[in-house]
Order: C-alpha cells, then sequence, then structure tokens
DNA sequence: TGAAATAATGTACGCGTGTACATTATGACA
DNA sequence: TGTCATAATGTACACGCGTACATTATTTCA
C-alpha cells in the first residue's frame, strides 16, 4: 500500500510553500492563476485529498452530527418506520450541508452519557432520538442545555427543560382520530396507548380526550389501555379490549393496531367490519392490511431533515441561537 | 460556556506533567498508585475527558466504521427492511469493538467516490451496501482493493474481482422457495425478479432455474419479469403475469409480492386462492398481508453484524487479513 | 552500603492542517 | 523613476494527543 500524500509533497511539487497549497485548495486569498494550476494538477498527480481528521483538528470542528438512537431491548432499531423515516431526512439535510452523520446507540450503561459525546468532540451538534422522561434523562439533558450544546430533541418535550424541539402535533393528530370515529358513529372508543415515559403519548392521550370532551363524553379509565408500541403489546390488549364492548379502537401506532387486528382477526371478528380501528404513524404496514389500516400520517422524514436543517444552521451561523420548538401538523388518511 | 479542559489543565492541576496524564488514562506504563489518584482526580474535577479528534490525529485511526448506502431514487432508504435491519447488525457490532459508524448516503455525482473515503481517513474500515454491477463501480472497488483498503461488500460480489464479500446464499434461498412451490404441485411458475445489476437477483435466477430444471422444466422466459423491486414494480406486472396463466408467482423482495398481491386483488383475484404466491426477505409486511405471505428469510441482521466484525478485526490485528468471502444460509418461512 | 535493575516521571516532538503575520513581487500613479 | 497600495507567497506556530527517549526515584541484592 503506497503511501498517502500530504500537503508537503504537493507543495514540493508545485514548488510552492504548504500554505500556497491550503489557500488553492480552500480558495482562499488571492492567488496567481498559474500558480493554482500548478498546485491543482500536483494535487491530482498525488491523488491528493486532505486529511479531513487533521482538518477537523486544526479547525476544532469536526463535520460530524451526531444522531443518538434510543436502546430499545429486543427490537432491531431500523426496523421501525419512525426511526427509518427519520434518519433519511436527518441525513438528506446533513448532506446537504457537508456534515457526516455520526451514529450513536444509546446502551444502558451508556444512558447518561449525552455530554461525553460533546466533551470528546467528535460531533459538532447533536440530534436525540426517542428520549425518554426519566430522572436521569432530563438531568443529562439539562446539563447540556446549561452548557449551550446545540442538540435537538425530536420527538419528546419536558415542561421542565426548554430546549430545541421538533416534534409532529400529535395532540391534533390523535384530536383528528378520535374525531373521525366519533364522526362515524362510535361512542365507545378504547385507545391503545404506548408508554407515557414519552411525551407524545402523553400528547396522544390529550388529544384523545380533547375529541371526548367536545362531544361531552367522560373518559372512561376502562377503556384506557397501555402497550409499548409493539405489535405484540397490541396483540395481548386485544381480548381485555374487546371484553369491554367498545366499538372502536384508536391505537397509539400502526404496529400496535396490527397487531391487535391479528389477535381480532384469530378470534373470527372481522377486522373493520364490526369495529373500527384507527391506527398512527401511516406506515408502510399500514397500507398492506387487510382491511388497510386508516392512519394518522406523521411526516418524520420531514421531522428530521428540518431538526438537521435547523440545528446545523444555527451552528454555522455564529450569532446568538434561538431555541426553536416546531411541531409539524399531521393529517388523517382514511382508508 | 465554559471552555472545555485539556489534559494541560488537568496536568496541572494534579501537579504531574501532561504525559502522565496520558499514561494514566491510557492504562500504560507503570504508575505510583497515589499519582494516579491524583490524576483521576483532578481530572474528574474539571469534567475532562480526551479530545476524540485529537486523540484520532495522533493515533492516526478515526475510529470510525463507514457505511456506505446507495442512493435510489425516490425511496427514503432506511424504510427497505432490507438496509434497516443491516445497518442495526453493523451498529452493534461496531459499537462492541469500540467503533463509532459514519454513515455515507452515497449519491450521483460522488458515485466513484470509494477512495474518497479512505484517503480523507474518516474512515478505518468502510462497509459497502447496495453496490450495482456498472463499469464505474466496479472499477472504483478494484482500485480500492489494489490499494489493499480493507472493506467488505453486503449483498453484492463480483466474478472479476476478490474481495471482502458477505452474502446470504440467494442461489439456495430461491432454490427453496420455488421448490416449495413445485412441491406444491404448481407447474406454472413465474419469476418477478429485480434488476440484473444486482449479483442477489442473478443468484435468485440461478437458484429458479436449478430447482425447475430438478423437475425436468424448461425455462420459458415469458414467465420471467424484471421489475426494480419496489412495491410498484409488482403492482404494474401483475397484468402481464395474469395473462401467462400462471399458477404460481416467485418474487424477489416482498415488497414486489405485496404489490402483486394488490393488483391481484384489485382485479378481484383472490391472492392465495387460485395462485400461489411466495415473496423474499421475509420482512415484517409478510406478515401483515392477507393472507400472510410465505418468504425466504434472510439473516439480514446478522449479516451486518458478521460483516461488520470481520471486517473490525482484520484491521485491529495487524497481521495480513485473509479475504473472507462467507454466505448465510436462508430459509424457507411457510404461512 | 553501593551497584544495578527497575519503577516512575518528565521532556520533546510528530501527526497534517489552518491561518496570523511577515515578507516579497507587482502594479498604479504622480 | 520613486512611492505606495495591493497582490502573492512564505514562515511559523497552534491545535491536543500519543509516545520514544531521557531522566530521576526507588528497590533489590550482593
Amino acid at each position: 500500500m503506497r503511501t498517502i500524500a500530504t500537503r508537503k509533497e504537493v507543495a514540493a511539487r508545485a514548488g510552492v510553500s504548504e500554505a500556497t497549497v491550503s489557500r488553492v485548495l480552500n480558495d482562499v486569498g488571492p492567488i496567481k492563476e498559474e500558480t493554482r494550476q500548478r498546485v491543482l494538477q500536483a494535487a491530482k498527480h498525488f491523488n491528493y485529498a486532505p486529511n479531513a481528521i487533521a482538518q477537523s483538528f486544526a479547525r476544532g470542528k469536526s463535520g460530524n452530527l451526531g444522531v443518538v438512537l434510543p436502546y430499545v431491548p429486543g427490537v432491531h432499531l431500523f426496523s421501525t418506520f419512525y426511526f427509518s423515516e427519520m434518519l433519511s431526512g436527518i441525513g438528506a439535510a446533513a448532506k446537504e450541508r457537508g456534515y457526516d452523520l455520526l451514529l450513536k446507540f444509546r446502551s444502558l450503561e451508556t444512558d447518561n452519557d449525552y455530554e461525553l459525546l460533546f466533551q470528546r468532540q467528535k460531533v459538532d451538534a447533536c440530534i436525540i432520538l426517542g428520549a425518554r422522561n426519566t430522572v436521569e434523562e432530563r438531568e443529562s439533558l439539562v446539563r447540556l442545555q446549561a452548557a449551550k450544546l446545540p442538540f435537538c430533541l425530536i420527538g419528546q418535550h419536558y415542561e421542565e427543560l426548554r430546549c430545541n424541539t421538533l416534534d409532529a402535533d400529535h395532540v391534533q393528530g390523535s384530536y383528528l382520530a378520535v374525531k373521525y370515529l366519533l364522526d362515524q358513529g362510535h361512542a365507545r372508543i378504547a385507545f391503545l396507548n404506548g408508554s407515557p415515559a414519552y411525551s407524545n403519548s402523553q400528547d396522544r392521550l390529550k388529544g384523545y380526550l380533547k375529541a371526548l370532551g367536545e362531544r361531552g363524553i367522560a373518559f372512561d379509565e376502562r377503556l384506557y389501555v397501555e402497550g409499548n408500541y409493539s405489535r405484540t403489546s397490541g396483540y395481548q390488549a386485544a381480548p381485555y379490549i374487546l371484553e369491554q364492548q367498545v366499538d372502536a379502537v384508536f391505537a397509539g401506532n400502526d404496529r400496535m393496531a396490527i397487531g391487535f387486528m391479528q389477535k381480532l382477526r384469530e378470534l373470527g371478528r372481522g377486522a373493520g367490519q364490526d369495529m373500527a380501528i384507527v391506527g398512527y404513524d401511516n406506515s408502510d404496514a399500514a397500507q398492506f392490511t387487510e382491511p388497510p389500516l386508516t392512519s394518522v400520517a406523521v411526516p418524520f422524514y420531514e421531522m428530521g431533515s428540518l431538526a438537521a436543517a435547523k440545528l446545523l444552521e444555527s451552528i454555522d451561523a455564529n450569532d446568538e441561537k434561538e431555541i426553536f420548538q416546531e411541531k409539524l401538523s399531521t393529517h388523517l388518511v382514511i382508508r
């Protein structure tokens, strides 16, 4: 393996100083055209490309956008529509601005290590996906915020903590779904929600309550079930929900809705016939079920790309950054 | 924002030289216990963590494993089961070895830029997903191989190029699927394949031919259709395939199978009733369809983790690396 | 108790780049 | 032609770390 060329060799061949090579390549300062050509030719000759690490080192910037992915036991992470779409959006926005994506899989032992990522300066900014509302996480984020490190939460927000946030309007989304069911004439609507450790679960509950409230329907806690956003939990919740004599079910995501429908079918209750079901996320899978699943569409891709865009712009512009807290709207896809 | 502490300040506070701080933190050489404690305490006081970029620079290693993702027009990349699972596996294996994952979205203009990734030394090794069999790609990979840069292809192999490769045995998988259909009594089996630019498409064709050959059935090119692995292409292929009076269809992936089934349903032909369908990938979606889709299970996650493990081990061990070319076996999931 | 071995620490420098500052070449203008 | 502005380039160093080598402290063993 022949050694990789450095600026030094290029400079020698072009008969200029290293600084000039640097200036030509970074297009800084006035350079005589003839010199520029000589340098470029020499660079080409050695197939020279600046060492990214050395550049990062000299510039004090990594050029990386960190993405923290949550640890979800037993789930192959990317498999979930949610993260997949979001990452695609983040990746596109980062690429556009010349940043690379550094993935950080958070596991249990490095749980409250958000700061470390910055201390070690491997990333210039950081997007955190799937944060939960636990004491440790909140504290870690508070420290991050106090240190004015540039980060953004997607899909999670804390009342106590004012920081960059990008989310979908789940209150609205949930409201739309339940209102739709009510409009269809359903009254006893069960809500199969996910863990309240996620603010978006709580938001969905608010939307559910809001829609019911508008119709003067009291909250019946027997109709409220908590799963964990897995298909299995939807499957398992089905028998209980059926016992409650509901005529419709609103699930916090499509996976649970699909699990619910599976159990329904096994029990010989035709899904969609005597019971209306609405899911959430409008994932690919919602189109494939039989019957297709009506679902709340969430702009995951846009959330990712917008979060990355805003975050990167805020660090590239050196002025005092304002905190952004944006909510993208959702809509119901009726099938 | 208070400035981030460096080794210098830690050394000053502990009353030792910078070298000693470095030695304590890297656990190298003999250190007096009392000194070690003083250093650790000083480090803790400043909340010191070594600058990862400076470390990379000094060590000449980035500590990153690059993952090149293909550009697929109009497709949100992570949405596909294939890449999602694989990335999860790669991520797990990399994390285990202390490497971070650097994602590289390949777009058209940087198509043949595999080398650049290494030249710039942002990654120590690289896994390439979804490579295609085009002239430029082959040439780029040949250069990479000639330069002895550590990389690994997943899901693609070239006859002309002997390099690290990890794949599933698609000849076998395809064979299993078609044999299953034959065993079920079907004779006219259409094959809805993906682009031959991917070696795995070609492998699947081999498996199809092998299974037919064993039964003495000649290849009928009217039964061979090429889509592009998208749901839409399966959908669009349906009318033609139906014209051919087939009694079974084997699709190169689940998405196409699902698209095919959709069109089938729209045409009033109950899927699974008068026509058997087998998909490929055993994706989540295969479980949700009605009826559920029999499909060839591919160990994507394991492919990713094994590829990463082998690659990283080969670069961590400094000895001459042997080329590995592994194929994991597939199996049929009957539904 | 002194020499040799070894432990413990310090000194000095390289890694490849960006860039402030110094220097020299070039042109403008009187 | 001399002066001065500006273009063009060179020199020198910092960035934070790892580590080879030098030095000093301590222990071992005769």
